[in-house]
RNA sequence: GGAGAGAUGGCAGAGUGGUCGAAUGCGUCGCAUUGGAAGUGCGAUAAUCGGGUAACUGAUUCGAGGGUUCAAAUCCCUCUCUCUCCGCCA
């Protein structure tokens, strides 16, 4: 959310900054109930002025002289009037938040104005891509033993499409992934927490999936409970409503979790295997820092990710995503995406994000200057350090051997404890 | 799931219809005392939105929502959460 009085004094900069994102906002709608609202407010607050003014005189009265009851009889009608003013005022706040809350981030000056992900720039390329189209590169489901291994079929049976079981080798090959980039991010000063993977919608709407995704999010009735669509959701709540101290900022955090996306009508060509699932395994990196710092700890988030790949060594490159196809919370976006030499095509495999304070704002989550002065909202940043199954999917393309079997990255034997996958012993 | 108790400022905790944005204590900040510190004394100390250059000032907020009343932290209803006991359970 934005702030509101740079919104009102700063609308036609804002429309043209979010013409350029994808985003329909009917901002002639908002200003009109905005500006009714501040009248209604007003209009509320002198009646009740009034009112308790004359209150706190009958407060000093002796009670049942003639002079109180006539006070008394005189402050009926005028009650009811202010009850009246206060429903409507009630009324107006909850149509300029609805409408308010359809209002996204405004786009970084830094970020490429475009359209669609076509207009994504490309910052640099790591690796050499092109050097793992072999003759014995394949698309990871086409693996002679993938099936056994990742095994949609019992998925289906057990849940439905999109959520697999990971058998043997490859679970514990999975687990060594969350291992290395849990230990990667603790190493690179994240605190490490296990969340909640279902919220509340305060929790859902705070961080912004609340309205804009309401569809994509799986949703237990009975509790009114979300499953989370990523860790970014409970982890940047953590503080919801809360002061940090200025001292204690900036402060980063890692957390695994499963996520949970329907994806709905998001399915066709290129979403085979484990390019596209329900149920998939990510580690988030969240920060909370100030404003001034924001920018910078973005580029080093970034770097936190991309180490990541790098000692994976899968290529990857770097994208920054233009403005109309950056997120509903986003200010600024960076999305890094492997290379998978059996499909040869680019997954998106984690997207680092600045949302200034747009979601710290929605969220209540400011900081305490050290002056001691007026809490002010801070900055809430995330990015994926990673999302598994792409990256999964990328060792088990770019590693192939003649013999079929995959050999595992150094960085994860420590766990996995051997040097390959799939083969035959 | 059953029974009971409870939810008040940064924290603890008083407050059962008007003079309560709220006693008191702790904490924090400032000043004094001191060579310095501890200690002590004095004073200040909630948030949000609005008006005003400012001094200041209006509204809202005592878990959330609704109701009663001229007037609600206080009375009534619903919900949420916490604690204790019982049951069940990884």
């Amino acid at each position: 959310m934005l702030d509101v009085k740079f919104f009102r004094e700063n609308i036609d900069e804002i429309r043209r900054r979010l013409a350029t994102k994808k985003f329909d906002v009917d901002f002639d709608a908002i200003l009109a109930c905005d500006a009714k609202r501040r009248a209604l407010v007003s209009e509320f607050e002198s009646a009740r002025a009034a009112q308790n003014a004359t209150n706190k005189e009958m407060a000093a009265m002796k009670k049942g002289t003639p002079e109180f009851l006539a006070k008394v009889a005189e402050m009926k009608a005028v009650s009811a009037k202010t009850k009246e003013l206060e429903k409507q005022v009630a009324e107006i706040e909850v149509e300029w938040r609805k409408l308010y809350l359809t209002v996204p981030n405004i786009p970084d000056p830094s970020v490429p104005v475009g359209k669609t992900e076509n207009d994504n720039e490309v910052v640099y390329t790591w690796g050499d891509p092109e050097k793992l189209i072999t003759k014995d590169a394949k698309p990871h489901w086409d693996i002679a033993w993938f099936e056994k291994a990742i095994d949609f079929k019992r998925g289906v049976k057990v849940t439905g499409a999109g959520f697999p079981f990971y058998v043997g080798d490859m679970a514990r090959l999975l687990r060594a992934l969350i291992n290395f980039c849990l230990e990667e991010a603790h190493n690179a000063g994240y605190e490490e927490v296990m969340a909640p993977i279902m919220v509340n919608p305060a929790s859902a709407t705070a961080t912004g999936q609340l309205p804009d995704k309401e569809g994509q999010m799986y949703y237990a009735q009975e509790d009114d409970f979300y499953m989370i669509p990523t860790a970014e959701v409970p982890v940047t709540n953590f503080f919801r409503d809360e002061i940090i101290d200025e001292k204690d900022l900036p402060l980063r955090r890692c957390a695994y979790t499963p996520c949970f996306r329907r994806e709905a009508g998001s399915w066709g060509a290129g979403v085979r295997g484990l390019n596209r699932l329900h149920q998939f395994d990510k580690v988030e990196l969240v920060k909370w820092t100030l404003p001034s710092q924001s920018l910078e700890e973005l580029e080093s988030l970034r770097k936190d990710a991309e180490r990541l790949l790098q000692k994976l060594e899968l290529p990857y490159r770097v994208l920054r995503i233009c403005s109309g196809d950056i997120g509903f919370p986003h200010s600024k976006q960076y999305d890094l995406e492997v290379f998978a030499g059996g499909q040869k095509r680019w997954l998106e495999v984690s997207s680092c994000s600045s949302f200034t304070d747009f979601q710290a704002r929605r969220a209540g989550i400011r900081y305490r200057p050290k002056d001691g002065g007026k809490a002010e909202v801070l900055h809430t940043l995330n990015g994926s350090g990673l999302g598994l199954p792409r990256v999964l999917a990328a060792i088990l393309e770019n590693n192939i051997q003649p013999d079929g079997s995959v050999r595992v990255p150094e960085c994860l034997r420590k766990w996995y404890g051997k040097e390959f996958i799939g083969k035959a012993e």
